[in-house]
DNA sequence: CGATTTTTGGTACATTTGTTCCAGAAAGAA
DNA sequence: TTCTTTCTGGAACAAATGTACCAAAAATCG
């Protein structure tokens, strides 16, 4: 049930900020019906009406929260490392309630079929906003930078922007030498 | 209410073997007393009696988690690194529901203070299983090996133990060049 | 043995949930 | 205006949940 009304369109925008309030508060397993509604100030059936079941508001989130994480990361077009470095701490530590809902999304997704589109849009931007080249150097650094991104929201650390550009540094212009024993 | 009983011990025992279960069946939301006891073909008051609520239930299947996969790391003392890529081949593919059960676990950790514990045992002991090293190389490897799995949990790719053996490779041994952009 | 603690299994209750329904208000089209 | 669609707000329902209770069985201890 699409809004067809400019009042409705208005009102589905409140609702879906709503969702991205609770869940950044309690978590994919806080988003109800009722939640969403006492939230957002409006009716039970007001959030019904939008949004037929809980997927749909969790779809809705997800999809909200791409746009705006697509949007975040096409303003750094070029950036050098410190502005990668202050754009991930920002992330993680200003906004790190928002960062930890959209993980906790992309694993629900891992379990509903239905969160799996918005999903994949979600990391295939984030892919390219961290590395558009493919060769394997930069695809270790992807990785690194995932892992990176883990242990901050994790840990806290690094907690600075100094400290994560230079966690950068060491990703991506690594000292020299291998760290294997040979196989 | 610990059991004092062996009787008692083996029963806890079976009905933490099904909240594992439960837990890579359906994820956290769906570990409830009564899905627990029906999972171990037990009456619903002995998971009440045995745990007397859901974090009880959640922390005591992390740690059962925890352990075993420090036992599974233990295991590979000084492991080339075919034996690297083989266990978390076996990890991410034949074990998949347990690893996404265990990632769910630590997310959910980042919400409740009494698995907070529990989540930072196994943080540990995968870190020290994965890189005992402490110099910046082998962070950054921790980083891309935490990154890789992540990916191998969402996509299922590299696929094949080979696959991941030479992402290993990429990780440990990187070719020669840098591949940022100077700042 | 008896006494005491632990465990069992069944039941019950208050909350919360997803979902449905519907009568009326509001808005848009004719 | 009238008519039709969209939206609103309130209520209700069945199902599931956390939690508590209790009497009886079983195990442990003296």
């Amino acid at each position: 049930m699409p809004p067809s009304t400019a009042k409705g369109e208005a009102r589905r925008s409140v609702l879906l900020d709503a969702v991205v309030r609770v869940l950044e508060r309690g978590g994919p397993g806080a988003v109800t019906h009722r939640a969403v509604a006492a939230e957002a100030g409006v009716p039970l059936a007001a959030a019904t009406y939008y949004f037929a079941n809980i997927d749909d508001l969790l779809v809705s989130a997800l999809r909200r929260a791409t746009e705006q994480q697509v949007a975040l990361f096409a303003d750094l077009a070029d950036p050098s490392l410190h502005d990668v470095a202050r754009l991930l701490h920002d992330w993680t530590h200003a906004n790190r309630a928002s960062a930890i809902a959209q993980y906790e999304l992309l694993f629900l997704a891992m379990r509903r079929d239905t969160l799996r589109e918005a999903a994949d849009l979600w990391y295939r931007s984030l892919e390219n906003a961290l590395g558009p080249r493919h060769d394997r150097r930069s695809r270790v650094a992807a990785l690194a930078i995932d892992g990176l991104l883990l242990r901050m929201l994790w840990s806290g650390e690094p907690s600075t922007v100094a400290g994560i550009e230079a966690a950068l540094r060491d990703i991506l212009d690594p000292p020299a030498g291998r760290v294997s024993r040979p196989d």
